[in-house]
DNA sequence: TCAAAAGTGTTGAGTTTACACCCATGC
DNA sequence: GCATGGGTGTAAACTCAACACTTTTGA
């Protein structure tokens, strides 16, 4: 190619998981470089060979050993051409989302050097990574209100206060547990299963589970899946 | 920074312009290269020192001699790495919109490389331009039923039923008039201005301006602009 | 006076909201 | 038997969808 651009472009990636009626994201301390020691969001430069959802992927499995349950691209960071102090990079800013399975992998391992924080006890953040986040929490909030993106962030099967809470946690909103439960069950894509949790006090739920294939069927349909919540 | 890489970064821009109940994009002839005389989006490499808003922005008008009215990033291609012949190429594509004078500048000088095309008659396009055009009238479809951007393709003023039409051109879709304009109106969006259509045939209409400023603030109140239809 | 497009209300259906009590279990 | 969280129905308010005739102009 004839031109001449002195350009880096990295991935970088806000993964959410969720827990205990809290939500967190995934952070990493900088290795080397001027903000060793700094927390700031997995990620890095990509291979000239591989994709952008490979690097993605590739990053979080390296800096945190942790596979994502969901994966969007989010926005791409270039307009602050001194974003980054080491040089001209432009950041593709990747969404991602797991279980409390994979969460709690990484919360187990005491590995330093990878960390849930919950997202309203974030550290000072390298680069313009606190702004990528802040993006990605109003790219969750508005998905949560129209794709079923939620379950993503809940074990296979769940209860119905588990959801419940997942709302409300993360929109910071009140919901009425009966019109919520009514909207949820009308889209017919939760499934009753036999399990009933082995309760910690009051009256013992029945755990659900999401039907993701009925879903992406209906989605084709033209169905839409919408909760309105203040 | 000690990192080599051979990626090249790159913005395209799909710039939609809407008259006559048709919607249009605009494309540009490629100069040189392998393609040459290819039509393809405008867009091109970015600058070392240029953000990428900058790139989208100079590239309209070193090749289009065009402003627009409006822009959003759209997605960035970069999965793919061979999209570009030439060699790995990231490229953001960018999302725009244009009022008909701006749209008419182009029409009307008769300048071969650069047109504006219905976008139910695209030529045969180069890279992957087609794909990020497809994605672009996705965007534009869901955004104008929750944002107030059809008017970004209007003249400043307009009549109801232009904004009728371009409603039903995008969205393919029927429109029942008299709950078109209920709902619009309920917004307390529009203004009425002196202005009467001198017409050509039937009656003759009143022209109304949209209140961007006033959109702006409800927006930050927490107000949501919708239009659902089917 | 006819053709063409603009303008205008009402009703029924469906959806959303608000609201409070009983149930099943563990301690 | 009491504390704890789970589960459930109904009525009023509101929003949406369907529907057709009158008005104003130019030809």
């Amino acid at each position: 190619m004839p031109i001449k651009q002195n350009i880096k472009i990295a991935v970088d990636a806000i993964v959410f998981g969720y827990s205990d009626n809290t939500l967190y994201v995934l952070l990493v301390r900088q290795k080397y470089g001027e903000l060793k020691k700094t927390w700031v969001l997995p990620g890095g430069f990509v291979k000239d060979e591989e994709s952008l959802t490979d690097a993605v992927n590739r990053e979080l499995h390296e800096e945190a050993g942790i596979k994502v349950n969901y994966l969007e691209q989010l926005y791409t960071f270039g307009d602050d051409i001194k974003r980054d102090h080491r040089g001209r990079v432009v950041s593709v800013a990747y969404f991602g989302l797991v279980n409390p399975k994979e969460l709690k992998l990484i919360a187990d391992t005491d590995a330093e050097d990878a960390q849930w924080f919950p997202v309203d006890a974030i550290p000072k953040l390298g680069y313009d990574h606190k702004d990528m986040i802040n993006l990605a929490k109003e790219r969750l909030k508005s998905k949560l209100t129209y794709q079923p993106i939620g379950f993503d962030l809940l074990e296979h099967e769940f209860l119905f206060s588990d959801l419940e809470n997942l709302y409300t946690t993360i929109l910071e909103t009140g919901i009425d547990r009966r019109n919520f439960r009514k909207k949820i069950l009308s889209f017919d894509l939760l499934e009753e299963t036999d399990r009933i949790s082995s309760s910690g006090s009051g009256r013992p739920a029945r755990y659900f589970k999401f039907n993701k294939k009925k879903y992406q069927k209906l989605s084709k349909e033209g169905f839409y899946f919408e909760i309105k919540l203040v």
